[in-house]
DNA sequence: ATGGTGGAAGGTCCA
């Protein structure tokens, strides 16, 4: 089985890379984030068309935007709400097989990393709080798999500059504390470096650099993280550079794990 | 130190 996920900054807009993504990597679930579609305008006829006839999908308009595609059933679609607000950051739905998928839109938390002046980053520090506390007690013993656009990037190679990113919103250590103290309360196994362990590694390249692929001033935002039952089974990963070259890209590149079940 | 681009809007806000 294989997970992929991908902030796709309007489903609507890059409905054709969409569908060539499922068409070349054929993952079994696509995790979308940033869909900026409201329910009753997604383009579920066009991934039933495409062979995957099992969508679920939270959206809003203009911001936000969860969803999940999948070619196997999925059972149960729920939401939880994150640090007091019902805005589509988060869906999740169980396999036949018991596993459960999370898929997370983590805020991005603004400029300024200072949680007293800029209300954004004090969401997204927030957010991070309640998901290590719901972790602790939901998460460990679960077969779960939580994938998405976490919006930190946690390790020094996880950016394309450490020192140079220590105050930027995606990588101070503030966040990357808050990250690592959501992976201890649930367990939670970082399915892409297990398999992927040495080296720089990015998901994200903003749209602002004149050659994204020539600064390559990446960040590794995006992540698919399995429950200790599962860690095993994950046997390989990928983050597909190449996709943010398509014409008219999203600024991520999706990330695909490969299991063993 | 600054500004750079892109999306959804149809103002600006958000990333």
């Amino acid at each position: 089985m294989r997970i992929a996920t991908w902030n796709i900054n309007s489903v609507r807009l890059r409905l054709p890379l969409v569908l060539k993504l499922l068409g070349e990597a054929k993952p079994d679930i696509l995790c979308l984030q940033e869909t900026k579609c409201p329910d009753a305008a997604f383009p579920e006829a066009d991934f039933v068309a495409a062979g995957y006839p099992h969508c679920v999908y939270r959206g809003e308009k203009g911001y936000n935007g969860v969803a999940m595609l999948s070619r196997l059933p999925l059972h149960q679609p729920h939401h939880l709400l994150w640090a007091g607000k019902d805005d589509c950051r988060h869906i999740a739905a169980t396999l036949d097989s018991g596993i459960t998928i999370h898929n997370f839109y983590i805020p991005a938390g603004g400029d300024i990393p200072d949680a007293t002046t800029n209300p954004k980053f004090a969401h997204k520090l927030q957010f991070l709080d309640e998901l290590a506390t719901w972790s602790k007690t939901h998460a460990a013993a679960q077969k779960a798999v939580l994938v998405g656009d976490l919006n930190i990037a946690p390790r020094e190679d996880d950016v394309w500059s450490h020192k140079q990113l220590l105050k930027v919103v995606s990588h101070t250590p503030i966040e990357v504390d808050a990250l690592n103290r959501v992976m201890a309360a649930g367990q939670w196994h970082d399915a892409v470096r297990a398999n992927i362990p040495d080296g720089k590694l990015y998901s994200w390249w903003s749209y602002r650099a004149q050659d994204w692929n020539a600064a390559d001033r990446g960040r590794r935002l995006d992540h698919i993280w399995t429950t200790p039952p599962l860690r095993e089974w994950a046997v390989s990963a990928e983050i597909m550079r190449e996709v943010r070259g398509w014409e008219r890209p999203s600024d991520h590149a999706p990330v695909l794990v490969e299991f063993k079940f």
